[in-house]
RNA sequence: GGUGGGGUAACCAAGUGGUUAAAGGGUGCAGACUGUAAAUUUGCCGGCUUUCAGCCUUCGGGGGUUCAAAUCCCUCCCCCACCA
């Protein structure tokens, strides 16, 4: 296995609790402690915050979209801009996504071959091409500080051999994948690569996707083909079935998940790393979170509350606002009102994670864990 | 005073004899959303009940024609535009 950086691993792992880990992963713009959950700013952009909001919320890391940047403004942009980074005002870590997942939410606008992907753009209908080859190059133009290989990512459920067909195509695609990130010398330059497990709700594909993977030695996996759809103990099904066979010293990363029950499940399996559109997308629907559970800002009950989204929490939109207000910025249609309620949501969630960490380091994690899922799903 | 247009569900607005408790939209209420084609989308929205069903009351007011009227006739009230 190719060595670290002496003395500076990628990844660091700090601390372990009955199946929860505390680490800390090391990237070219920051350091980040894990576990982490990592807001998604698929078009460059985190819908409705500034990077200072972003920032604000305790957010480490954010997400960006291959596919998405890809067609608009499009990698060369992005370039000649100074990369993502500078681009978009944010200089902290960013992981880019493949465009493997939008292979299977696009499904209808595209074609698979063994080569990869030929899509039909969802903005003007153009023919786009995306294998291993152009997705990396895409991503290092972004630059990304964690590029993802490209992947096929199966609907749920899949039978055994659609997923091994697909699982077989994802580790030659991520051998490719891996193969131009050295040539391109995007891993000496402190940038990272993560290979993705595939395998749908086999687990005997789960395992050889993941020893195929770890063969390859990357600096971090991901688990893939997760919120597709699927109920929630097949999806954490999935996850126990890929963790033990990943390295114990390297992140793993649960993609596209998930509510925050979810996230303490999946960090008991030993997972590390996740992104969800989740606080985003629901902000902007009116919802926000809270211990005792979600709650939508539109209901009739918050007419006149006085009480800020989560009392005593410590954000800029629960130091400030009233649910009756945010409610009627949502009824009213006022852009703000995405924006505080964005801002809560992430914050909520970063702050969820923030205590988890801070569990996994007492070592009370599993008691702590139970007893917030415990008054989260508790009915109102 | 004259001519023309119009009054439909607590808002806007279709509908000019039956398939209409009455299209659409808005508002309101409730729900969905998991590597973002989502500031998207679904349901309910006259009342009551035993709510994949039944009953009652609705289309400015009153009267009439008809088996049947928001739709046709008579009459009254109100609003708008233009002309005096």
């Amino acid at each position: 296995m190719r060595e670290d950086r002496p003395g500076s691993p990628v990844f660091e792992l700090l601390q372990s609790c009955a199946g929860a880990r505390r680490g800390r992963l090391r990237t070219a713009h920051g350091t980040i402690e894990t576990p982490v959950f990592m807001p998604v700013g698929t078009r460059a952009t985190v819908k409705s915050l500034t990077p200072a909001q972003i920032r604000e919320t305790g957010a480490q890391i954010i997400l960006g979209n291959t596919y998405h940047l890809n067609l608009r403004p499009g990698p060369d942009v992005v370039r000649a801009l100074g990369g993502l980074h500078a681009f978009m005002g944010w200089d902290g870590p960013i992981l880019t996504d493949s465009g493997g997942f939008q292979a299977f939410s696009l499904a209808k606008l595209r074609r698979t071959d063994e080569d990869g992907v030929t899509f039909q753009s969802h903005i003007d209908g153009a023919t786009v091409r995306l294998g291993p080859r152009e997705c990396f190059d895409i991503q290092d133009a972004l630059g990304s500080d964690i590029a993802m290989v490209l992947d096929e990512c199966p609907p749920w459920p899949s039978d055994h051999a659609t997923a091994a067909t697909a699982v077989e195509r994802s580790l030659r695609w991520a051998r490719r994948f891996l193969g131009h990130a050295l040539d391109a010398g995007f891993l000496e330059s402190g940038r990272l690569v993560f290979g993705i497990v595939q395998g749908s709700i086999h687990a005997d594909l789960r395992r050889e996707c993941a020893l195929g993977l770890v063969e390859m030695d990357f600096p971090g996996y991901a688990i893939g083909g997760v919120s597709v759809g699927e109920p929630e103990a097949e999806m954490l099904a999935q996850v126990a079935a890929s963790t033990p066979h990943l390295p114990v010293f390297k992140p793993r990363y649960v993609m596209g998940v998930g509510t925050p029950p979810q996230l303490l499940r999946m960090v008991a399996l030993g997972a590390d790393m996740f992104d969800c559109v989740m606080p985003t997308r629901l902000a902007r629907h009116g919802t926000f979170f809270t211990p005792d559970g979600p709650r939508n800002i539109k209901n009739e009950r918050f007419r006149t509350d006085p009480r800020p989204p989560v009392e005593g929490l410590d954000n800029y939109t629960c130091r400030h606002f009233s649910r009756a207000y945010l409610r009627h910025l949502h009824q009213s249609g006022e852009m703000l009102g995405a924006t505080l309620l964005s801002l809560h949501n992430i914050h909520f969630f970063q702050d969820l994670m923030a205590q988890a960490r801070h569990h996994i380091e007492l070592g009370d994690f599993p008691a702590w864990s139970a007893a917030w899922i415990a008054r989260y799903e508790a009915a109102e």
